[in-house]
RNA sequence: GCCGGAGUGGCGGAAUUGGUAGACGCAAGGGACUUAAAAUCCCUCGGUCAUCUUGGCUGUGCCGGUUCGAGUCCGGCCUUCGGCACCA
């Protein structure tokens, strides 16, 4: 009964048997212990593509694992539904963003159907629906009455080919991150969400993040970007005004020889009268490798020194982090070092390397920086072509002070500490702590996203929607033309309004919301996704979060993953959730590389999942995308390969059908212990229960499933080669439904055909992970190593468990091993038990 | 420049705590079956030398070190990929 493999059917009755039976429908109320898999979800740009079948088949695979694990798993997918492509679309083809979304959303669902990937579709969550994104309203109001969001006018990251601004964590190598064209400056009022706030509760807390790579952490840390130091107030000569500074180097404030200040600092057109100096101070260039800058003609005194410094606007200082000042130290600020030297200021020494000092020329230096000699051997000396003295680079590193008072041979790290309190003591300065990480500007000047929940009454201001009009609702009978403001804003019918204080005329806030706010909480959501009068059901949310294991790709280190870590603390603080964070574990998955590139529609180098699902079944493509790399690193791409994974599913399948009598004959469930078997047998339930315990391993470790079909592919090798000798269904018949129920969660339609046809009548989704048993696992006999001064020189089988004296026995009495020592002196002999004897001569 | 990964056959990749380098797969070569092809099955497969079988040497980016023993640990480089980048 030779039947050929005939994946596409078989992926299509099971596929509808799975839901007509509701299998993956799931619910809070189980003993059963929970776990949240979550895979980032999809913008519905119109198909699957390779980087999708890739993530989801990860998640799928961990799903169906700690399901037979006895889990209750909660597996969602939903749609990422508001954006830019939509619009363009509009603009493009005169389809409306809704049609074009929601008909796109139904077409991916369908592949991702046809992938067998076991979502719970009852929790379906779409994004651009007044269901959704009227709690996106919901929470934007309950931050603004929490402060946590306002409004404010400044410098903005403007694409002008989105023509809409963009949050810092868009700006990729000073593009966009959607279309990659280049980020203009651009002066515009709009909102912001105050993640500044929980600055310092995000960096802490990136500490508990211990089931996330490193890496990404990192990432996080850098870009929140904490900093201890003091500001530091200069009074202005001939003036009643004062300069605030930040620096982190108080311990080099003796070296300060003048103060740079960007130059859109407010002091520069208060202090500066001079329209010469104006105009040129406006006209400093933006290039950040030219540092330029102008004198504005006024002095600064040193609060410590009580030295005049000349106070220049400088194009390198940015107005947006510290105090838009700086106080210059040349000699130990490498770019205040290039600025002095372009216009001749004066270079102080006052840090000197740790092991120079005492050194009998370190005076030498005291009017200058380091010599190129310092530098490396920190003592100075002369050098061809160089005069004594001479400063090549600033000396950047902590050292002893020297020049500095009372501070002057202190360590810098003393000196921070004791130059800080001086300060303060003084009232002079204090303490600060500065982040890089900027609040979040939430405003985008487009029609497909959330309406932000404003309204501008003449009388009254800016005045919230009050939350029972919620949800504001996105019109949709917009015209997109693509030229001009956004459509809201010359649509008189949504913005026209009553002043929910007045009730008199006023006009709505025209700006939609980042699509990013879609997806910071959306895996909240899927706790309870149709409740209808609360964002979240508590209890609900309490029993599933937070996310055991998420997954999605590395682009989203800073942007998504920082941004619903600070909105899940957001909603701790309104008292919705108990937890801190939301994601316990992280897996970045690799890109899916082809022909040395990343497989993308520009390069042309795309392979169609369902192009591959029609010729081969889902099963083998699953198959390859696990096989072929770990999932963290990237995936080469191999039509090749895919092929060798058809094939590895077919030697399975030619293999039962051939031998369907004596595998029906027996249902064995569990079989161990090796006695009356013959030797053969006892082989292969030997390897049976190895590979059990090797592909456990391989997922449990760190979900490394190509190691998990590599030993699968191991044990069908040894069926295949397996020689009957007497009676052996029962082993073989035990052997082979392990591989079938081992290779379920990676081909979840083959094995439950081929479960079936094995006469069991459950679902294979049903039975529980197989447990191996140590004895049974345990080989009979090893292979020895001998080594001879650590060189591999003979190899022998003996008996398990040996003790040393009995190992040290048999590898001398090897008479390859036996020619080499003879006659020599022995100096010692190292034994590593059931694995190796190393003979030292 | 700073921070963080990664360098293993022709290729994708294996190798729990230092203990047989190259599992598994792909490609390649040879053979069987076939009128032929596809499919399938069997054999070979890091390099090199040899008394081409059971052997010797060599080999995990480079140089050095620790150790009986290093892909794995330490020091110094090189290459490469990410992230940040005038952050005071």
């Amino acid at each position: 009964m030779e039947e050929k493999y005939n994946a596409l059917e078989i992926e299509k009755n099971w596929q509808d048997r799975w839901s007509r039976e509701e299998l993956f429908t799931i619910k809070e109320n189980s003993d059963l212990p929970k776990f949240y898999c979550l895979e980032m979800f999809p913008y519905p740009s119109g198909r699957i593509h390779m980087g999708h079948v890739r993530n989801y088949v990860i998640g799928d695979v961990i799903t169906r694992y700690k399901r037979m694990q006895g889990f209750n798993v909660m597996h969602p997918m939903g749609w990422d539904a508001f954006g830019m492509p939509a619009e363009n679309a509009a603009i493009k083809h005169g389809v409306h963003p809704s049609k074009w979304t929601f008909e796109n959303i139904s077409y991916m669902k369908e592949q991702l159907k046809r992938m067998g990937l076991s979502y719970d579709w009852n929790r379906e969550v779409t994004t651009c629906t007044p269901e959704y994104y009227k709690w996106n309203q919901w929470f934007f109001l309950k931050m603004y009455e929490r402060g946590l969001v306002y409004r404010k006018a400044s410098s903005v990251n403007w694409c002008p080919s989105c023509e809409t601004v963009l949050a810092n964590e868009q700006v990729i190598d000073e593009g966009c991150w959607r279309c990659d064209n280049k980020v203009v400056q651009k002066e515009l009022e709009q909102w912001f969400f105050k993640i500044t706030e929980y600055a310092e509760e995000l960096l802490k807390d990136a500490d508990t993040l211990s089931g996330w790579p490193e890496k990404v952490v990192t990432m996080q840390r850098n870009w929140i970007g904490r900093s201890e130091g003091v500001e530091v107030d200069f009074k202005i000569i001939d003036s009643d005004k004062k300069l605030r500074i930040f620096t982190t180097r108080q311990d080099t404030l003796y070296g300060a020889t003048f103060m740079s200040i960007a130059k859109g600092h407010p002091l520069v057109s208060e202090l500066v009268k001079d329209e010469k100096t104006l105009k040129a101070i406006n006209a400093l260039s933006d290039d950040p490798e030219e540092k330029e800058g102008v004198n504005t003609g006024f002095y600064a005194e040193n609060p410590l020194t009580g030295d005049q410094i000349p106070i220049y606007a400088a194009n390198f200082v940015l107005m947006e982090y510290g105090t838009g000042a700086v106080m210059a130290v040349p000699a130990h600020d490498q770019r205040d070092f290039e600025f002095a030297k372009k216009y001749a200021l004066p270079i102080k020494t006052v840090i000197m390397p740790a092991k120079s000092v005492g050194a009998p020329l370190a005076g030498a230096l005291t009017t200058g920086a380091l010599t190129a000699d310092t530098l490396t051997t920190g003592a100075p000396a002369q050098e061809e072509g160089h005069p004594q003295g001479e400063p090549l680079q600033a000396f950047e590193d902590y050292g002893v002070l020297v020049d500095s008072s009372q501070f002057s041979n202190l360590s810098s790290e003393e000196a921070r500490a004791k130059i800080a309190v001086h300060l303060e003591n003084k009232g002079m300065g204090k303490k600060v702590v500065n982040y890089k990480l900027r609040d979040w500007g939430i405003s985008r000047q487009r029609y497909w996203g959330t309406p932000i929940p404003m309204v501008y009454c003449p009388s009254c201001g800016i005045v919230p929607v009050p939350e029972d009009e919620l949800p504001v609702v996105l019109p949709q009978d917009a015209v997109l033309t693509g030229t001009g403001t956004s459509p809201l804003a010359e649509m008189e019918s949504f913005h026209k309004t009553r002043c929910p204080a007045c009730g008199g005329d006023a006009k709505r806030e025209t700006d939609t919301m980042d699509t990013f706010v879609d997806s910071s909480w959306y895996f909240l959501r899927y706790c309870s996704p149709r409740s209808d009068d609360t964002p979240l059901d508590t209890e609900a949310v309490d029993y599933w979060m937070p996310v055991d294991q998420y997954i999605g790709g590395i682009e989203h280190a800073v942007l998504h993953l920082l941004y619903s870590r600070f909105f899940t603390k957001v909603i701790r603080d309104i008292g919705l959730v108990k937890i801190d964070e939301p994601f316990v574990s992280l897996l970045t998955q690799g890109m899916v590389i082809k022909d040395g590139s990343k497989m993308s529609k520009s390069k042309g180098n795309v392979v169609d999942p369902d192009f591959l699902i029609k010729k081969y079944g889902t099963d083998t493509l699953r198959i390859f995308c696990m096989f072929a790399a770990p999932p963290e690193r990237d995936l080469e791409w191999s039509d090749q390969g895919v092929e060798g994974a058809w094939r590895f599913l077919n030697r399975i399948w030619t293999f039962i059908h051939k031998n369907h009598a004596v595998l029906t004959k027996k249902s064995i469930n569990e079989l161990k212990g090796l006695t009356g078997l013959t030797t053969e047998a006892a082989k292969l339930l030997r390897k049976t229960h190895q590979t059990i315990e090797k592909v456990t391993n391989s997922i449990e470790r760190d979900y490394h499933f190509n190691t998990a079909i590599a030993a699968l592919m191991e044990l069908i090798n040894e069926i295949l080669s397996f020689k009957s000798s007497g009676d052996d269904s029962a082993v073989l018949s035990f052997s082979i439904k392990h591989v079938v129920l081992l290779i379920s969660p990676f081909a979840p339609h083959f094995a439950e055909e081929l479960w079936k046809e094995m006469g069991e009548e459950k679902s294979i989704l049903h039975k529980e992970w197989p447990a191996w048993d140590e004895e049974t696992a345990k080989d009979e006999e090893i292979e020895l190593v001998v080594q001879i001064n650590g060189k591999l020189r003979a190899k022998v089988m003996v008996p398990a468990g040996l003790d040393d004296e009995a190992i040290k026995e048999k590898a001398f009495s090897d008479l390859k091993i036996k020619e080499q020592i003879e006659g020599k002196q022995l100096k010692k002999v190292i034994v590593v038990k059931s694995k190796l004897v190393n003979i030292v001569m």
